[in-house]
DNA sequence: CGAGTTTGACCGGCGC
DNA sequence: GCGCCGGTCAAACTCG
């Protein structure tokens, strides 16, 4: 407990120290972007095949039960650096366990790892864009966009109260909602996506029927195992790779 | 051995 | 001012 104690005292002091730290706790000026992701086949899909290449590392730092919902919802670090900033947080739909919510927060400051380049190939048609220098052939576009944002110029910190983009993680073979909380430009996504399977939801966080979502404690653990082996790391991670560089989510602070 | 996951506790914002 | 709730940290544990 001391222990414990003194260690806590120690990282206060440190947040305290840094605002950075502080900012992401807060819940001011924080740009998300919620991507909900039907997972209907993906699930089986993902538990059988799995992943095939992996965009960022993301590392699970918490797990919490949220109020009105049955699922807990699960925080992520990305961990492909140890700089970046960038978080997500994975949660289920309430209304549907078939969906999932993922909340992108802050933005990667880094470059990815290398990536196929069956998907560059593609984006690179897909995207007819760019015209940054592609000195790495390993360098996916995300990054040479990434590069393209301000926010790269080193100011991670910056980013976050700034704006943020997210990739979207979806794959055509599955529904994927893309709900801007913060984003004003709800036609910037649509102009973004043009991927027939992508939906964009102004509002999908308003759930009218959690009244009548009855969630038994089976499901609960079910939902408690089901979320561990949920995209959150390697699915989702994977599967956002090879899509990040496909469609990105451009979100502009009001 | 290292990376990642789990879990409990703590902190801070927000609503009442 | 108080309590609730979401978000984060850090130690312990697990897996590769």
């Amino acid at each position: 407990m001391d222990g414990h104690q003194s260690t806590r005292l120690d990282s206060d002091s440190s947040k305290e120290l840094k605002p950075e730290t502080r900012t992401s706790k807060k819940r001011k000026v924080v740009q998300k972007t919620v991507v909900t992701v039907k997972i209907e086949a993906n699930e089986g899909k993902q538990k059988s095949e799995g992943p095939p290449s992996d965009c960022w590392s993301w590392r699970k730092y918490g797990q919490k039960p949220i109020k009105g919902s049955p699922y807990p919802r699960g925080y992520y670090k990305c961990s492909t650096s140890k700089g970046c900033s960038a978080k997500k947080q994975v949660e289920r739909c309430r209304t549907d366990a078939s969906m999932l919510i993922i909340t992108y927060t802050c933005s990667h400051n880094h470059p990815g790892p290398d990536l196929p380049t069956t998907n560059q190939t593609q984006q690179a048609e897909e995207e007819h864009q760019t015209p940054l220098t592609e000195d790495h052939p390993t360098t996916p576009k995300q990054e040479q966009k990434q590069e393209q944002q301000p926010l790269i110029n080193g100011h991670e910190g910056e980013s976050e109260d700034q704006f943020h983009y997210s990739k979207s993680p979806f794959n055509s073979s599955q529904d994927i909602i893309i709900n801007q909380e913060d984003n004003p430009f709800p036609e910037n996504l649509e102009s973004t996506y043009n991927s027939p399977s992508v939906l964009l939801h102004e509002e999908p966080l308003s759930y009218p029927h959690l009244g009548t979502f009855t969630t038994p404690q089976s499901e609960e653990n079910d939902f408690y195992d089901e979320l561990e082996e949920l995209p959150s790391s390697s699915y989702f991670s994977s599967f956002t790779r090879s899509n990040f560089f496909e469609e990105r989510i451009l979100v502009h602070p009001s």
